[in-house]
DNA sequence: TTACTATATGCTCATTTACTCATATTAACT
DNA sequence: AGTTAATATGAGTAAATGAGCATATAGTAA
């Protein structure tokens, strides 16, 4: 349980959860939108798979992360509870407009 | 929400937490079940008061710390997954049974 | 093959955090 | 007032963590 507190209490780790409640993402489209540093991010999501919240697949050279079921499954109560949370932080309408926009918009070449 | 998670990223803390699920407890006892360092346990409870997660209330020398009710209703299903996962925790059964005897022995000569 | 793109990782630095000791503060009791 | 007990806090230290740069790795495409 500790490791799972670990990887949520760190504001760009949140970030990047409240993108995925709606794709699965590769890195770089992740990048995009939050404007962190693309070694930063590869971090927070290895951080994020390693404590199972997270898991990810390979499709041509993208890596793309999306939310465990294992993990929702394993921690209901959690997982609701972050669902609500994690679109009121503070940062999360600017973000998710930029997804809107990534996601439409091709940004990175990677369009699933 | 950052804040309550970091509050929660740490053993010690979920430790503390897991013996106030059944009882409001001082620091001497808390110390006393836990075997850490008074200064060490105190700056836990402050950080654990500070998050909203506990309060405290005083009753002559001694200082009580106590689930935070607000933190109960305004966090539900976190609150829900903590009762029942910090049951779990590697220590749990071992820190409830100090949690007892210090409570029927009396230990701190501090019983409400 | 070579060049290019996406991602992961080694290294370093700065910051934060947890721990400890010593001391301050507060309250109770003689 | 002086002593004792409980708690909080200042200061120092060591470890963990996040950020950034440079580079390695892996997959694609020309």
């Amino acid at each position: 349980m500790v490791e799972i507190f670990k990887a949520l209490a760190e504001e760009s780790r949140l970030r990047i959860l409240s993108l995925l409640l709606e794709n699965d993402m590769c890195v770089c489209e992740i990048e995009n939108c939050l404007s962190l540093k693309q070694s930063n991010i590869s971090r927070h999501l290895s951080n994020l798979k390693a404590s199972g919240i997270l898991e990810s697949y390979k499709k041509a050279q993208w890596s793309y992360y999306k939310i465990n079921n294992n993990f929702i499954q394993e921690n209901q109560e959690l997982w609701v509870y972050l669902e609500k949370r994690l679109k009121e932080l503070p940062s999360y309408q600017e973000d998710y407009k930029k997804m809107k926009k990534c996601k439409s918009e091709n940004i990175c070449n990677c369009l699933i």
